[in-house]
DNA sequence: ACTACGGATTAGATACGTCTAAAGTAAATA
DNA sequence: TATTTACTTTAGACGTATCTAATCCGTAGT
C-alpha cells in the first residue's frame, strides 16, 4: 500500500515532468512540495525501492509506468472531485482544488466509478484540465493556442485555466473569464497589455496571463462549456 | 490541529460511552479500534493533555465537553457523508459505512454545510441513526422499542438497524429489513426465534437481532423512510 | 585543467503512532 | 488478610515523514 505522502511525490513529479520534462530535480520536487531537500531525496529512495520511479543520482528523477499510472489515477480524483463539487455543491471553480486535495487520497475505487458515473463520465474539470480515463492512460495535452499568439479582431471561447493560485482564479472568475468564455481580443497594448471583449465589458489582462491562458476559434471544436456544465 | 487518529479515538469513546457509559476502560478502547492497551495509555495522555478527555489512571477516561464536540462533529461528518452516499450515489445502506470511515477526516467544514444544505438537512442516516445538528449537540438517543419487546400481532415499522457488521447488514437488506420497512410480528418461537411478515413473506430472526431490531408502531411518530429517501 | 559554487546526498535528530516485554495496581478469592 | 488474577501502565523499540547541519558531486568559469 501506498501513503497519502508518496501519492502526494507521484503527483508532483508527474505534474513537473508534464511541465519542464524529465529528469525532474529534487530541489524542484522540494519547492512544489514544500519540504526540504533531504526530505525529497529519502523519499524517491523509498519510491525508486518500490519500482514507481527511476532515479540517477545527482541528476534526478522519472516515473516508471507503475508510478506514472498511479499519479494518473490520483489525478482522475482530484479532478473528478473537482467536477462534483462545482456541478453538485455549487463550489466555485476556484475553491474546488484544495477540497478535491484534501479528498482524492481517500476514495475507493468504488466511489470513482459512481461518482464518475453519476457525473456522465466528463472529460474535463472546472478549469479546462483534461479529466484522465477509467483506463488511467496519462492524457494527452490538448495541443491549444495561448491568448498571446492571437491577433486583435480575432474572436475565441476560453478553453483551459490552470495552474494559478486562487486569488488570480478567483479574479478571473470575478471578470467573467472561465472555461466556456466567449471572448473578442480587441487590443494588444505595446505595454504588454491585452484588452478583451467580454458580454460587451472591456478586460484588461497582463502579457503574462494572456501568454497561459488557452483559448480556441469560437467556431470550431468541441463545445468545452456543455461538457463542463452538464450532469 | 488534530490527528486523524485523535479524531478516531474522540469518536470511539464517544461511542463506547453510549454504550456503557463512562468511565470507558482501555481495554475496551483497544478491541474496538484493534490496537494494543499501551497504545491506548498513550494516545488517552495524548488527548488528555489537550484538554479532550479527562483521565483517572487504572481507572479510565470520559470524554470533556471540548473532546464530546470533536466526537460529534466527526459523526455529524459521517452520517451525512453516508446519507450522501445512499442518496446520490446509488450506494446500498450496506456499503456506506466503511467509505464515511475513510472520508469523514478529510471534508472542510464548506463541504459540511454545502453537503447538509444538498441534502435537505437531514435527521437521519440510511441506518436510521440520527445525523448531529450544525450546532453539535450530542444527539440523544429517542428511545426506541426493541422487536423483542412487541406482542404477536403488533404492526410496526423498523425505526433503525444500526451497530453491525457488513454481512449482517446486507442479510437483512437481502430479505428487506430497513429503515421504514412495514412488518408484522406473526411469531415469537419458544426457542428464541422471532417471525415477521414483511410484503406477504416470512421472515425469520433470531432473538439476539430482534432485541436490538428498533422498531415504532406502524401508525405513529415522523416517517423515517422519508427523511431516508428524500433530497 | 583547476577551482568555486550550487545543488544533492548523508548523518543524525524529532514527533507520531504503533508494537512487545516487563512492572505495577486494583479487585476478587481464598 | 494474603494471594492471585486481570488489567493498566511504564520502558524501550520501530517505521514514517520530516528537519538541520555537514559533506559530497558536477559543472561553469577561469
Amino acid at each position: 500500500m501506498l501513503s497519502d505522502v508518496m501519492e502526494d511525490y507521484l503527483k508532483a513529479i508527474y505534474a513537473l515532468e508534464r511541465e519542464h520534462g524529465p529528469p525532474v530535480k529534487t530541489s524542484t520536487i522540494a519547492d512544489h512540495l514544500d519540504v526540504t531537500s533531504p526530505t525529497v531525496t529519502s523519499m524517491v529512495e523509498k519510491l525508486e525501492d518500490r519500482g514507481l520511479v527511476e532515479r540517477e543520482k545527482y541528476k534526478g528523477v522519472e516515473l516508471t509506468a507503475d508510478g506514472e499510472t498511479v499519479a494518473v489515477e490520483v489525478l482522475r480524483h482530484h479532478r473528478l472531485l473537482e467536477a462534483f463539487l462545482a456541478d453538485h455543491l455549487d463550489y466555485e471553480w476556484d475553491e474546488v482544488h484544495d477540497e478535491a486535495d484534501a479528498l482524492e487520497h481517500h476514495i475507493s475505487e468504488e466511489f470513482e466509478r459512481r461518482l464518475a458515473r453519476k457525473l456522465g463520465d466528463p472529460t474535463v474539470d472546472p478549469h479546462g484540465d483534461p479529466i484522465p480515463g477509467a483506463d488511467l492512460e496519462p492524457p494527452e495535452d490538448p495541443d491549444t493556442e495561448v491568448l498571446a499568439d492571437h491577433d486583435e479582431g480575432d474572436r475565441l471561447v476560453v478553453a483551459r485555466v490552470s495552474d494559478r493560485n486562487d486569488d488570480e482564479l478567483r479574479y478571473l472568475a470575478d471578470v467573467g473569464v472561465q472555461p466556456g468564455t466567449e471572448l473578442e481580443l480587441v487590443e494588444h497594448a505595446p505595454i504588454g497589455m491585452f484588452v478583451v471583449h467580454i458580454d460587451g465589458e472591456d478586460v484588461h489582462l497582463p502579457e503574462r496571463v494572456a501568454e497561459t491562458l488557452e483559448v480556441r476559434p469560437a467556431d470550431t471544436g468541441a463545445d468545452v462549456d456543455q461538457e463542463v456544465a452538464d450532469a
